[in-house]
DNA sequence: GGACGGTGAAACTTCAGGTTGCCTC
DNA sequence: GAAGTTTCACCGTCC
C-alpha cells in the first residue's frame, strides 16, 4: 500500500508525525535511546504548532514533580508545551503517569519512547512509527528480536477509536527497506524459553517450593519440576534432576534447608537417598517470604557476620553490600572517565567494606566497581544531593534513581530481619538508620523532623538550618516564624502535631499520592 | 612573538527495560 | 552503528 506522506521536513519521522496530525490522529514513535527519545519529542515539538491551555498546565505539572526541577524536566515541560512528550525509564513515575493520562485523553498528540511504552501499558494510537529497529547490546549493535516488533506494531489501532491502525518502520534506503520486510513482516517470531531454568530463578523457586510446604521430598520436587514448561523444552530429565540437586546442594550448605527423617518404618539405603525429605530451617522460611535469592541472603548473612566479627560498619558498610546482589542490577556503569574516581572512592571506603574487592585482573572486578558506584551514588541521595547533581556525577535520571532507592530500602529491610533472626541485635539500629536515611535522603540529623507529616528532606532541612533541629524546638518556635519557613498549611499541620491548638487550615486539595510523593521529593 | 578565539576533523564515548519481594517503623 | 562530546591541530586576529 502506498501512503503518500509530505516532505515538510527533513526527518520522516517528522513528516509522519505532522501528516499523522493532520489526519486529527495521534502517534507513538519509538526510537533505541533515551537520549534519542528526548531529541526526537523535542525537534518534532518544535515543528507541530500545538499549544493549548490544557498543554500548559501539563507542562506546569511536569516541571513541578519534584521540588527542584532537573534539567530533563524542563525539557520534558517545554516539549510538552507543543503536544509531543518523551518517555523512557528515566522519567519519575509521576510524570510518566502524567503522559499516559494526557495521551488517552488526546490532549498529548505525539509520544516518542523506548521500549517502556511497548510492554504491559495500554497506550494505543492510531500510528506506531518504529524508528530504530537496531540497539546496541553487549554484542554490539543489532536487530531487535522480532517478537519486540510486534509489541510496537501491536500499539497501533485504537481498539474504540480505530478501525484500522498503521504500524510504520523507517528505512534509510531501499535495501534496508527490504530487509525490513524479510526481517520482520515476513519473519517468524522467535521460540520462547522458559526462564526457570536461570539458576537465580531455581534457587529461589526450589527453596520456597520446601519452605511453603508444597513439597516435602527430593521425589516431590522433581516430579514437580517435571510437569513444569521447562522440563518439557528441556527433554533431558537426568540432567535437570542434577541441576536441581545442585540447588539442594547449595541450599543445604547455606543451612536454608535440612534434610528431614521419614517416619515411614524402614527405607533402604538406597530409596533414601533417592527421596531423601527436606524441610526448611526457620532462617530459610523466612528467606523465602523475603522473597529474596538465597544467594543474596547467603552474601547477607556473611557480610552480617563479618560484621559483628570485626566492628566493621557505617553506613557504606551495609549500602556496599546491598549493592553487590543480584537484585540490583543493571549497576552503574562506571563510565571510562571515571574510573579513577571510582577507584579512589573505593580505596577510602575499603576498611568499610564488607564484601572483599576481588583482584584487578578478575574479570569480577569491574563489576565490583560498579556496586561501588552505585554505593557512591545512593550515599551521596543519603548525603541531600538533588536529582539534578546525581544526573550529573551518575548519569542517573530521577526515575532510575527511584527504581534504585525502592530495591535498596526492600533489601536493607530483609538485612534487617535476617539480624534479627542471626541475634545481630546490635547491628539492626544502624541498618535501620541507613533504610531510613536512604528513603527519606537525608543526613541522620534530619530524622526526627521527618517523623512530621508534610516534612521531607527539603522541609526538614530547611528547619534544621533555621535552627529547628528537634520536635522541642518545633514546638518553641514562634508560629509566624514557622509559616515563613514551611508555609501556612504546612506550619500549622506542623504545628497541630507537636500538640499545639492552632486555628484551622484551609484544607488543601491534594492529589492520590501526593502526600507520599512529597516524602521522597519536597 | 605570544595570547586568544574560532573552526573543523579526528578520536572517543555511550547506548532499553523491569514483576514481585517487605512493612508502615 | 550512530549520535553526541571531547580533543587537538591549525589558522587568523589582535596586542
Amino acid at each position: 500500500m502506498h501512503i503518500p506522506i509530505e516532505q515538510k521536513t527533513a526527518d520522516s519521522v517528522i513528516n509522519l508525525c505532522l501528516d499523522t496530525l493532520a489526519k486529527k490522529k495521534q502517534a507513538l514513535v519509538f526510537v533505541n535511546t533515551k537520549r534519542g527519545a528526548e531529541k526526537q519529542a523535542e525537534d518534532l515539538s518544535k515543528k507541530t504548532k500545538l499549544r493549548s491551555i490544557v498543554l500548559d498546565k501539563l507542562s506546569d505539572d511536569i516541571l513541578n514533580v519534584l521540588s527542584k526541577p532537573t534539567k530533563q524536566c524542563e525539557r520534558l515541560a517545554e516539549c510538552v508545551k507543543h503536544g509531543a512528550a518523551f518517555h523512557h525509564a528515566g522519567l519519575h513515575g509521576r510524570q510518566k503517569e502524567l503522559i499516559e493520562e494526557h495521551f488517552r485523553k488526546g490532549a498529548l498528540s505525539f509520544i516518542c519512547c523506548t521500549p517502556t511504552l511497548a510492554m504491559g501499558v495500554d497506550l494505543p494510537a492510531y500510528r506506531a512509527v518504529i524508528r530504530d529497529l537496531k540497539r546496541y547490546s553487549q554484542r554490539g549493535m543489532g536487530f531487535i528480536p522480532v517478537l519486540e516488533y510486534l509489541q510496537m506494531a501491536g500499539r497501533a489501532g485504537r481498539p474504540k477509536f480505530d478501525t484500522v491502525g498503521e504500524a510504520i518502520c523507517v528505512a534509510d534506503n531501499r535495501m534496508q527497506a527490504d530487509e525490513i520486510v524479510e526481517r520482520y513482516i515476513h519473519g517468524q517470531p522467535e521460540e520462547i524459553y522458559s526462564k526457570l531454568a536461570v539458576e537465580p530463578v531455581l534457587r529461589t523457586y526450589v527453596l520456597s517450593l520446601i519452605a511453603s510446604g508444597f513439597v516435602r521430598t527430593r521425589k516431590e520436587l522433581m516430579d514437580f519440576f517435571s510437569r513444569t514448561f521447562w522440563a518439557h523444552q528441556f527433554e533431558d530429565i537426568e540432567k535437570l534432576e542434577a541441576i536441581i540437586d545442585r540447588m539442594l546442594d547449595l541450599l543445604l550448605d547455606w543451612e536454608f534447608i535440612l534434610p528431614s527423617a521419614k517416619k515411614d518404618d524402614f527405607v533402604s539405603a538406597d530409596e533414601l537417598a533417592k527421596d531423601v525429605g527436606y524441610r526448611a530451617t526457620f532462617l530459610g522460611k523466612r528467606v523465602a517470604e523475603l522473597y529474596l535469592d538465597p544467594l543474596t541472603a547467603h552474601g547477607f548473612i556473611v557480610a552480617l557476620n563479618k560484621s559483628m566479627a570485626t566492628k566493621t560498619r557505617n553506613s557504606v558498610s551495609f549500602l556496599h553490600t546491598i549493592c553487590h546482589t543480584l537484585e540490583m542490577r543493571p549497576l552503574l556503569r562506571v563510565g571510562v572517565k571515571e574510573f579513577d574516581k571510582v577507584q579512589a572512592k573505593l580505596a577510602e571506603w575499603d576498611q568499610w567494606l564488607l564484601v572483599n574487592e576481588p583482584s584487578a585482573y578478575d574479570p569480577d572486578y569491574d563489576d565490583y566497581l560498579a556496586s561501588v558506584k552505585t554505593a557512591m551514588m545512593l550515599n551521596d541521595w543519603m548525603d541531600e544531593k538533588d536529582d539534578e547533581w546525581l544526573m550529573e556525577q551518575y548519569n542517573v535520571r530521577p526515575g532510575e534513581t527511584r527504581t534504585k532507592l525502592e530495591l535498596a530500602e526492600w533489601l536493607l529491610y530483609s538485612m534487617i530481619e535476617l539480624s534479627n533472626i542471626l541475634n545481630h541485635n546490635e547491628l539492626i539500629k544502624d541498618i535501620n538508620k541507613v533504610r531510613f536515611r536512604l528513603r527519606y535522603g537525608v543526613r541522620e540529623e534530619l530524622l526526627t523532623l521527618l517523623k512530621l507529616e508534610g516534612i521531607g528532606r527539603v522541609r526538614a532541612r530547611k528547619l534544621y538550618n533555621n535552627g529547628v533541629k528537634d520536635l522541642g524546638d518545633v514546638r518553641k518556635i514562634q508560629l509566624q516564624k514557622l509559616i515563613d519557613i514551611l508555609g501556612k498549611q504546612v506550619a500549622i499541620s506542623v504545628k497541630k502535631q507537636v500538640g499545639e491548638d492552632v486555628p484551622e487550615p484551609i484544607p488543601e486539595a491534594k492529589r492520590k499520592g501526593q502526600l507520599e510523593m512529597s516524602k521522597y521529593d519536597a
